[in-house]
DNA sequence: GTCTAATACCTAAATCTCTTAGGCAATAAG
DNA sequence: CTTATTGCCTAAGAGATTTAGGTATTAGAC
């Protein structure tokens, strides 16, 4: 498992990259989904999946639907059309961020 | 520039790495060598720099040197015994956490 | 000569994210 | 029937960084 140290700021366009690829996910699907993108590397915490997703409903770049399941809610986030766009934009920032880093440390990425 | 959010949790580690290479270097000259190798798109900024510099003399990791320059005091900074070896650590640490976020973001780099 | 940019160190309050540590409840598996 | 998993959530605290200062020397432009 990484420090999670390192995931700071990385959260969010982690969050609009699964949603981008997948349409609609809830709360308790993505952190599996990352866990299994990840090599179970990436352990989302719970306490800082939901007030991300909240924040980013509260900012239009997500919406919800609640469905039922049985007796249980589940709660289904999916991107805005301004959200599309975010997540792109966010997606590209990274990688360069990425690149910008690989430069920094001198490795090559294979 | 990059969004410094994603900078957080990575200066510690770009420390390391650039005193591991250089040997002995003084703060004003990391920022300049850091903006060097990242052509321009990490700018440290002082007060996340010293405050950073200063724990890790705190904890054993870098020793300093002061050197009068004229009348101008210039502070360098070098790795410890203890901080060589945390240096070769924290920069494993975090190409494999590059390594992890490009398999995430599901992208190639060249 | 004087004014500005660059060099060079530093600190402190506020901000922001995330961790830690809970709470609640339904369902599956043993 | 008891535990693990699924599934949602919040709040206090920790920790790193930004923002916004402060001080002073030196080099270069006009």
């Amino acid at each position: 498992m990484h420090s999670p140290e390192l995931l700071k700021g990385t959260l969010q366009t982690i969050l609009l990259k699964v949603l981008k690829d997948h349409g609609r996910m809830y709360g308790y699907e993505i952190t599996q989904r990352v866990k299994e993108l990840s090599e179970s590397q990436l352990l989302l915490t719970e306490g800082a999946l939901y007030p991300a997703l909240h924040k980013l409903e509260a900012e239009g770049i997500l919406k919800t639907e609640t469905v039922m399941i049985g007796k249980r809610v589940r709660k289904y986030y999916s991107l805005t059309s301004t959200g599309r766009s975010l997540a792109k934009d966010r997606v590209e920032e990274l990688v360069d961020f990425i690149k910008t880093m690989s430069n920094v440390l001198q490795v090559k990425l294979a």
